[in-house]
Formats: structure tokens, C-alpha cells, sequence
DNA sequence: TTTTATTTTTAGACAAGTCTAAAAATTTTA
DNA sequence: TAAAATTTTTAGACTTGTCTAAAAATAAAA
């Protein structure tokens, strides 16, 4: 069974809002998600289910059905990739390769994902640290552990950010934190919980609007 | 001006017919290329007539105006470039790549294509040994040398094949030559125009059939 | 140069995916 | 728990790209 870009595009959003709002989708916030009326949403559903990609009774909300949620995870795996490709290979910054890789998620290929993979030497982030599905579409959510919650002295790589905003990852070039970076928490300030730390290219302080929203791995 | 995947193929349909065909090609042809109705292309001519892409008048033929023909020769340089990407970087075989060339082509961006071409280093011809149009459009159509010119004593580099085709491309693989490979000619038989020559591999015979859907660069 | 055959175009229809406007169901609130 | 507000669905319409069948134009043949 081919879907077309559409009804991918239909999966993927169900299963990113389902995955915050515990399985059960509403029919605006998939319209929301999609920059569509409700009324388009309500069609495409019927098409859905009636292919069993989703779970649905008029009125109560759509779930992805175990087909459905493969497809979708599938999905996200060719976006990560394709954006990781774009950032190692092609050196696009983090914050430009969405659009792209919303293109390049749809392209048809039996062969094509897993010889990208290969060619990537197999990561398991993609650049801004969300974890690739593996090939049987499973995907571990890491522990959620976030910069603001370590103590002084401790250590830890970037692996991941919570707000992917623009605005966020432009502010994050420019103090130089990347995927990857190594962070050293040398003194918090218990006033406003800002954290002075120490990188590559020097010591900085981290709000902790900021801090509160990396995730880390500690070393 | 955006234009849609289907658009995109069919400049890129009558620029490759027309090249062929002097230029004016017909609704017909241009049917049996995109494996559509006559009437079908009929409607989309006119919608491209519309938009200024090709020169149109009813009953007589089309051809593509000055920006139909940039647009297709980028598209053109699109596909070639994937298909370097796809055989030189994913291991693909020569002859896998067209179909998903075919697709990765329709993808947008302003940079994409420029970054793959410097990722690639600005390679100058595809795995079929065609040339890959410049930023600018620009394309010089080599002069067409084939194996079968060559003269005894004389050394070449294969540099494009002429029949793409499926069949042929496996067998050129089954006497493992490719884009690249050095062939150097021993003898020449008058009786069928067979030729036998030296390659890496070894000195095998090849055919008049083989040697003249070979374009090669003497060295 | 008429008649015949072929090619091209028009006309009307259909599927996918979307929209607006109105009706039906559900949820909220008083 | 009945009235009001919100959400969801239906109905009908529009666009893109396609099709078939028939009409119009061109090309070939006699």
C-alpha cells in the first residue's frame, strides 16, 4: 500500500500530538497542525480509517491504529536522517534543514533510507537531539534529563534540546552550544538559577530559561 | 514561480524530445514519453503556454520558450547530480538510480542543489556518463566520440554510454566497464566491426553493437 | 483534389484534497 | 439539567491532473 504525501503528512501529525496528548487526537488540533480546516481533517480521517491506518468513531477523536504508527515512525526516522545528512554532509545549520527534510521524508525507496543510514555511519541523533527510530521502528525516549537539574562539578554533552523554536537554536549558535558540546556546571546562582559554566570556547552563564531546556548526558 | 512535480516533467519531456527533434515536438510524443493521453497533454500545454514556458499554437507543435528551457535544464542538473550522489556516495549500481533521481529531483530549495554539487566536488558528468549542466544552464554537448572511431593502438576513457537502457547498463557491468574505465584497442575485425581490446580486467572482444554506444575521450 | 486516415483539440466526467457554510453532536456553564 | 458555546461532521463547490468519446484540423492516399 503507497500513501500519498498527504496522508503521510496526516499520519506523522497524529502520532507527534498523540505521543503529548496521550493517544487521543482531537480533529482541530490535527487541523491546527497542519494549517488546514477541520472539516478537510474530518475527510481525510474517514479515508484513514477506512484503510485502517487509524482508529476512529465520529466525534471521538483519532488514534493511530499498529499499522498506522509504524508508517508514522518510519516517517520520522527518513526526516531524521535526512536532516542529519544535511547538517554533517552538506553543513547546514540545525536551524535550516526542517523544511528540507519535510521534503525529503516522502521520497519512495525500498533501498534508499538504509543505505543513507549506512553512509551516516549509523547515528542515533539526529541535530537537534531527538532520537532515530531504528529500522524495525523501534525508538528509546531518552530519560529526559535536562542541564538546569545538574549539580557543581558535574559534566555533560549536549543530546538534545526541548524547544526546537528558531529563535532558540539561533540564540544557541551564537553562545556556540551545539549537539555534542561538552558542559562543565561550575557555579549556580540559587537567586534567578542561572549557571555559570564552562565550554569549548570559554565560560559563559546560562539562564535558566536556557538550561531548563537542554537536554544532557552526564559524563 | 513554483511549479508542480507534474509541470517539472513535462518541461522536462519536451526539452529531452526536443533535442532529439528540432525543436517543435508533438502533443503525441510527448503523450508516449509521460505515458498520458494526448488530450491530457493538450490541457497542460496550454496551462504552460499560460505561463509563459513554451510556445504553443494550436495543431502546430510545441517548444519550450527561454525560461521553460532554464528550467528544464535545471532539473536536468538536479537529477544528474542525485544520481552522482546516489551511485558515488550510497553505493548504488548505475543503473538503480534512475526511478529515485526521478523523484529527488522535484525537491525545492534555493541551496540544496549547490550544496550537494560542492559536496559531490562539482563533478562534470552523471553515472551515464551524461554532462551535468552548470549553475548558469549551461551544458556543452560533447562531440560524440564512440569506441567504435578508435583506431588500433589507441587508448580512451569511457566518459558516456548512448542506449541507457537497462539491459545494456547490466551488461557493461557483467564486462566491468564503467565511467572511467581505460580501454586500449588491439585489433579490430573487418568481418563484423568486432573490436578486441585491453581493459583493467583483462582483454575481451566487444561488438560493433557494444562500441558504437560508447562515448569515450581519447588519451 | 477529393476522400480517407491520422493527429489534435474540445467537452464532459472523475478522483484527490481542499474550502465555506450550515447542521448535528458534544461540552460547558449557569 | 436545560441553554449557550464549542467542536465536529455533512453537503456542496472548487482546483489539479487525468480520462473517454466525439468533433475539428491536418496529413496521406487515391
Amino acid at each position: 500500500m503507497s500513501l500519498s504525501q498527504t496522508e503521510e503528512n496526516y499520519l506523522k501529525a497524529i502520532y507527534s500530538l498523540a505521543y503529548a496528548n496521550s493517544n487521543k487526537v482531537s480533529t482541530t488540533l490535527i487541523s491546527a497542525e497542519l494549517n488546514t480546516k477541520a472539516s478537510s481533517v474530518t475527510d481525510m480521517i474517514q479515508k484513514l480509517a477506512d484503510k485502517d491506518l487509524v482508529h476512529y468513531k465520529k466525534y471521538q477523536g483519532v488514534s493511530l491504529t499498529e499499522i498506522g504508527r509504524k508508517i508514522a515512525v518510519e516517517i520520522v526516522r527518513k526526516h531524521r536522517l535526512w536532516e542529519v545528512f544535511l547538517v554533517n554532509k552538506l553543513n547546514y545549520n540545525w536551524d535550516e534543514v526542517h523544511e528540507l527534510a519535510e521534503q525529503l521524508e516522502h521520497i519512495k525507496s525500498e533501498t534508499l533510507i538504509d543505505k543513507l543510514e549506512a553512509f551516516l555511519e549509523f547515528p542515533t541523533h539526529d541535530p537537534h537531539g531527538d532520537q532515530i527510530p531504528d529500522k524495525n521502528g523501534n525508538i528509546e525516549h531518552h530519560k529526559n534529563m535536562m542541564l538546569s537539574t545538574l549539580e557543581i562539578g558535574e559534566s555533560c554533552v549536549v543530546i538534545g534540546i526541548k524547544d526546537s523554536s528558531d529563535p532558540f537554536l539561533k540564540f544557541l549558535d551564537k553562545l556556540q552550544i551545539q549537539l555534542g558540546s561538552i558542559i562543565k556546571v561550575v557555579s549556580k546562582e540559587p537567586f534567578d538559577n542561572s549557571m555559570l559554566v564552562e565550554t569549548a570556547t570559554g565560560s559563559i552563564s546560562i539562564s535558566h530559561q536556557i538550561s531548563k531546556n537542554l537536554f544532557v548526558k552526564k559524563l
